[in-house]
RNA sequence: GGAUCGGUAGUUCAGUUGGUUAGAAUGCUGCCCUGUCACGGCAGAGGUCGCGGGUUCGAGUCCCGUCCGGUCCGCCA
């Protein structure tokens, strides 16, 4: 038997009992004929010590970091306790010891604030897993695992495993392809998500499915995403949005209470999305703080002043407002005096390449009641006020105003709304607000292509009223440049995206499950016949059978994690994460494999440059 | 596909306007130390300044190319 206790267990209760202990070799701290080890173990940090009667033995086989050790002892009562570990009042007096292994000296220490950089640590990540962070981080992925199966298990869903190589359909993301070598000549593709297996089961009856499942989708990488990542994956027959709505908010909220003991009791939140858009500029807003904006250049009934705005910047003779498509301004409590340093540092921000504006206007809300502004050649100050009243600005506040080309000012402005809520320490880390963002569009305009696609996925149901406008309406777009009068344009989703703390977390959507309407969307989206049928000819083969009605939901699992973890970046709770190029340092994969497996797959290389 | 920041000791970094023998901290090695827990003290070893080319009397430093890593835009139904 190599241990009686783990690192983490022995307090001053189990004083005098001997135990076994086996771990690694923390720290040796020697002072002459005492010596002091730290020994770690998955579970805490025990320490050892190494009277006189020893010493010959430590000299003869001397400990070093990393050592994996093997003791014999009795616990004791610390003459000088340490409150910092758990184990921290007791110490093992050791009476025999084995060295189990020896350890090369590691490239960056084991500890919670290591010298390594992520570089070196990705390389002997079976290192870096060691580390109490990085364990506690994996520990938390486990804990929301086992909360949302027990959840999912408690209302009847039944978890189902899907394959892993199926085919290739290129819409949406690249997929991963896995040549088959019985198949000469042909491949297979690794799921972006079991989408169409997970609908094929509701026609099977299966009413209430879920996996926690890869998920492989072969597209450019960021710190949020990874080129396989994992998803809870979950599909409903016989459900209505606010079926799903109300059985996934309630699987958030159990993995709140479960892995943060959070009681989120309050209602979700909802918005529809073009609430989001005008509100927030972003279809995935944070709503820990207001900050809304406000358009400046045309009335909408979504704006939050829903009055007619374009008047008061008309008239100006202000060139960059009179010629811009969309004027928005966000008003930005108590900071009015921000000095002329600080205005020009937010300009510079707004002006970087990423963020892409030519500038920015601000009118300052100065405590006497009167207005300052970087366009006064051009405003009154009544004009000014009226502006400041259609922001919600009070006294005090700062104005921010962008002007530009819808989309990109739209994106702008939201940046900038939370580059300033992060300056303003809005955005509290310990604060989480769920938001379902809903009615999102069904289509999107492809400006390469010049045709449709699917915002969501080619499964997802027009809102029942928009049925109609699809089926009579051709698809085909005559002017590019009108597209947005295209009736398409404005055919809504049963889709909903449920968000946290500016995160989209998870997806999803009422299915279309009619072969009519199914192949309508195909071919809204360009499928001819045949091409319907080579691609998924089995699908609607399986909606001329029963099918019933369905929908679903999807949730980033590693995102979620990372969010409930308080971190930006998933690679911290995936144990074996690729780099930003998709590469994993530590395998040094992807590479080349031997020629006869080339030969095998008949397949020739033909690289380019 | 594009933008941007970085690459100097095992590790994390500093290195001025281009100028003597490239530094610090930590880690490592040796010696001393009976209550430490970031132990302490003394001594020591450790460098192809990512790689290739160029400018220059002289390059870690400037220029060009390239590789690697981070972040972002495009992309991610």
């Amino acid at each position: 038997m190599y241990r009686t206790h783990t690192c983490g267990e022995l307090r001053l209760t189990d004083k005098n009992k001997e135990t076994s202990l086996a771990g690694w070799v923390q720290t040796v701290r020697k002072f002459g004929s005492i010596t002091f080890v730290d020994l770690r173990d998955r579970y805490g940090i025990t320490q050892l010590l190494f009277s006189e009667t020893l010493n010959a033995d430590l000299d003869a086989n001397p400990l070093g970091r990393e050592f994996v050790l093997q003791v014999k002892g009795i616990v004791n009562e610390r003459s000088s306790k340490n409150a910092n570990i758990s184990t921290g009042e007791i110490e093992i007096t050791v009476t025999e010891f084995k060295i189990l292994n020896k350890s090369a000296v590691p490239p960056f220490t084991i500890q919670d604030d290591t010298d390594g950089g992520d570089d070196i640590r990705m390389k002997y990540r079976y290192l870096d897993l060691r580390r109490h962070a990085v364990k506690k981080n994996l520990e938390l992925r486990y804990s929301v695992n086992r909360s949302a199966r027990n959840y999912l298990h408690e209302n009847n869903f039944m978890d189902i495993e899907t394959p892993f190589l199926i085919k290739s359909t290129p819409e949406g993301a690249r997929d991963f392809v896995v040549p088959s070598r019985m198949n000469a000549g042909q491949f297979y593709a690794l799921p972006q998500s079991p989408q169409t297996f997970k609908q094929l089961l509701m026609v099977s009856g299966y009413d209430r499915y879920y996996q926690i499942v890869k998920c492989f989708r072969d597209e450019d990488l960021r710190a949020d995403r990874q080129p396989e990542f994992t998803q809870i994956d979950c599909e409903m027959a016989f459900v209505e949005q606010e079926d799903i709505l109300n059985m996934f908010e309630g699987l958030v909220k159990r993995i709140f209470k479960d892995v943060k003991g959070i009681n989120y009791t309050e209602t979700v939140e909802r918005m529809t999305w073009e609430e989001a858009m005008w509100q927030y500029g972003n279809d995935k807003p944070d709503i820990r703080f207001g900050l809304q904006l406000c358009n400046l250049k045309k009335p909408s009934t979504v704006f939050v002043n829903k009055n007619d705005n374009a008047s008061l910047i008309g008239g100006a003779d202000f060139k960059v407002f009179d010629e811009a498509e969309t004027v928005v301004a966000i008003a930005v409590p108590g900071c009015s005096e921000y000095s002329r340093k600080q205005t020009d540092e937010l300009t510079e921000w707004v002006k970087r390449p990423q963020i892409g504006m030519k500038g920015l206007v601000f009118i300052k809300c100065n405590a006497d009641g009167t207005f300052k502004s970087s366009v006064d050649k051009f405003y009154t100050e009544d004009k000014l006020k009226a502006i400041a009243a259609a922001t919600n600005a009070k006294t005090g506040d700062l104005i921010l105003i962008l002007a530009g080309a819808e989309e990109r000012t739209r994106k702008a402005i939201s940046d900038l709304r939370m580059f300033i809520a992060d300056k303003l320490g809005l955005r509290k880390a310990d604060e989480f607000k769920l938001l379902w963002v809903l009615d999102f569009p069904l289509f999107e305009y492809d400006e390469e292509g010049n045709r449709w696609v699917a915002r969501h996925h080619p499964f997802t149901s027009p809102k029942p009223d928009h049925i109609e406008v699809m089926i009579n309406n051709n698809p085909a777009i005559k002017d590019a440049a009108k597209y947005l009068e295209h009736p398409y344009a404005k055919i809504k989703a049963n889709a909903y995206d449920m968000v946290l703390n500016g995160n989209e977390i998870g997806g999803g959507s009422i299915r279309i499950y009619q072969r009519e309407l199914q192949e309508k969307m195909f071919a809204a989206l360009g499928m001819d016949a045949a091409e319907q049928q080579h691609k998924f000819g089995f699908l609607l083969g399986a909606f001329e059978y029963g099918a019933p009605p369905h929908g679903g939901i999807a949730f980033g699992f590693d995102r979620l994690c990372a969010i409930l973890g308080g971190s930006e970046s998933i690679r911290d709770f995936i144990a074996f994460p690729k780099n930003n190029s998709g590469r994993d340092v530590m395998l040094d994969a992807p590479a080349s494999i031997d020629d006869k497996q080339f030969e095998e797959l008949q397949i020739k290389l033909n690289l380019k440059g």
